[in-house]
DNA sequence: AACGCCTACAACCGCACCATT
DNA sequence: GAATGGTGCGGTTGTAGGCGT
């Protein structure tokens, strides 16, 4: 049941966007509102394709989104997700409002990755002053880890939300912390770009026409939409732990990861898919149902906060930490 | 100044899912 | 239930601009 690609029609144009497009395309959604992007085209005589249209104001035309300069809290947060989810941009945008899921995977690609692979390496080299570091990763080592990371994980996103809350009212609606209670209302004032960001952005435009990179603002849609896929077939795609550094080793560490270990007080399951449990981890069963409410969200919101990280494993956050601050 | 390489990121592509008919 | 349209998502590519030689 294949279907035909939405660019298939001669004379679409390709490649970068001119300032003249964008305004006709800001204008457009103003006066229309933003979906049913295959009448886009038609309507404004744009010769793009409805998809091009919609990716252009999801990534770079929506209002309030924030671009370029990502915080230390921003790093981490994306460093934790993405070892705790993997390489799904959309669901680790959700915790950053503000923040597009290409936004965050070209930062990833380009400043991350990099980043963690030099620290990784430096750690190697350390290490190999002492415990080698070729010597394979135990099975138990690899649990303590991910315990360690979904710490970590947890506290640098309380840290963020705290420092964020104060002063971002509305663009953190979206935000875990208030995500679930509000959502219809969030959902509308996300979406809902308003008349005066768009003329404010078109007041830019005139003023001082963007450059191809140039800096521009828009909203987190993606926030409201959790619809990761559990399906996603890199092999960064699978949940993994401190960045890309699953072994196959701590790979099957992880997807035979229960409750078994003692000093854990809840259990982290991965199913075969390397999703984690449903007891646990709540991104095992977002793939269906495209909720209105994001469960997900929510689950992983009551998870981050609330229940209880086992006892004893304070050292090894601290030990952790130390490692992971030669980043920052 | 000219050239080539590198980096960052906007945009494209293809696939998957969901809703509607 | 099948076909189709619309949209979301992640991976990849193209290219502008920066930098070194």
């Amino acid at each position: 049941m294949g279907r035909p690609p939405c660019c298939e029609k001669m004379g679409t144009k390709k490649g970068p966007w001119t300032p003249e497009e964008d305004i006709i395309l800001v204008t457009y959604i103003q006066e229309n509102g933003a979906g049913n992007w295959r009448a886009v085209p038609a309507k404004t005589g744009l010769l793009r394709c409805s998809k091009s249209c919609r990716l252009r104001w999801t990534n770079y035309l929506r209002p309030g989104i924030k671009r370029g300069n990502f915080t230390e809290n921003e790093e981490k947060m994306i460093i934790h997700l993405q070892a705790l989810l993997g390489n799904r941009w959309a669901a680790i945008a959700s915790y950053l409002p503000q923040r597009t899921d290409n936004d965050i995977k070209n930062y990833w690609n380009t400043h991350l990755k990099k980043k963690l692979k030099k620290l990784q390496t430096g750690l190697e080299g350390h290490m190999k002053d002492g415990y080698s570091s070729l010597q394979p990763i135990s099975k138990g080592q690899w649990e303590r880890r991910l315990q360690t990371d979904i710490h970590m994980a947890k506290q640098a996103l309380c840290e963020a939300l705290s420092m964020e809350k104060p002063d971002h009212h509305v663009d953190l609606k979206p935000s875990v912390s208030s995500y679930s209670s509000t959502r219809s209302i969030q959902s509308l004032s996300t979406y809902a770009w308003s008349t005066d960001n768009v003329s404010r952005l078109l007041e830019g435009w005139m003023k001082n026409p963007p450059k191809r990179r140039g800096k521009s603002s828009e909203t987190n849609i993606r926030s409201h939409n959790i619809t990761t896929r559990e399906d996603s077939s890199s092999s960064e795609g699978t949940p993994c732990v401190a960045n890309n550094t699953l072994s196959p080793e701590a790979l099957e560490s992880l997807l035979t990861f229960d409750s078994s270990t003692p000093d854990t007080s809840q259990s982290v399951s991965l199913d075969k898919t390397g999703n984690y449990g449903s007891d646990a981890v709540p991104f095992q069963a977002e793939r269906k149902p495209k909720l209105e409410v994001p469960a997900p969200l929510t689950m992983l919101e009551k998870w981050l906060f609330g229940e209880g990280v086992g006892q004893g494993q304070d050292e090894l956050i601290d030990l952790h930490l130390d490692e992971t601050d030669v980043l920052f």
